[in-house]
DNA sequence: CCTCATGGTTTACGTCTGTAAAACCCAAGA
DNA sequence: TCTTGGGTTTTACAGACGTAAACCATGAGG
């Protein structure tokens, strides 16, 4: 499989939508989409843009279309952590971390949850 | 002070150099994006939309000017990530550290300093 | 003092993005 | 069958971005 396409910003509240259920029509889409207060032409114009990139295919049904994504979210979240990842830490991981829990506030049961799942994965390792 | 300037990923690459060392004249600056194969003018041209920005600053040294940060090198990191929490999950930390630990392969070692990390983090918020 | 190189400033241009209206097409109701 | 409403496709347009050349001003060397 190729390379994935580069999905913008207002881009990705629309897969996010898709992501949370499919297919949808477009009208369907405009209404999850409600709270961005876009025009239903904006929302139109971003999907058929997804679907040009192959990051949205469709299904006819009757007079309408029914979108679906192509891109899988973890596809896409993996895309998003990488080009982060790259562009601020050359790629590394572990100082990204770093400076995370250094600073975002994360509540005492964030870091409980976090701390299994690290131990989590460290008995796997092992 | 008001908020950050949007900075592009090929500005980013100036930032860093300069984050590295500043200040730096603009052929410094160009010498040490050798490694990206930009033309010089590519480079002048980053380095004045950062300067528009706010993002840098300069000061003159004879016939040559001597840029350096504004920005910090803590606040782009922390505006980029808050930037991909926010598009990928809304903004929540921790499914965002879930996610990549499951991913990203990380060394035992990583885990282990994380690990410590995260000890320490827990110790000092309870 | 004058010329020229060198560094800064302006201009260029195609693509992508955010935002949206205009045009068009066709199925369903009159 | 004709009209029309609701979708889809096209067109629009300003601003950001990547990429870079053209132009201009001035300090340094002759």
């Amino acid at each position: 499989m190729g390379k994935l396409p580069k999905i913008s910003d207002a881009e990705w509240e629309v897969m996010k939508v898709l992501w949370e259920r499919a297919p949808q029509s477009a009208n369907e889409i405009v209404e999850a989409l409600a709270a961005r207060q876009w025009s239903p032409a904006t929302v139109r114009t971003l999907i058929t843009r997804l679907v040009q990139k192959g990051a949205l295919s469709f299904e006819k049904a009757g007079r309408e279309y029914l979108y679906l994504p192509v891109v899988t979210r973890e596809e896409g979240i993996r895309q998003e952590r990488r080009s982060f990842l790259r562009r601020v830490y050359d790629g590394a991981v572990e100082p990204m971390l770093a400076g995370l829990l250094d600073e975002e506030d994360l509540s005492a049961e964030e870091l409980e949850a976090l701390h299994r799942l690290l131990d989590e994965k460290r008995k796997g390792q092992r």
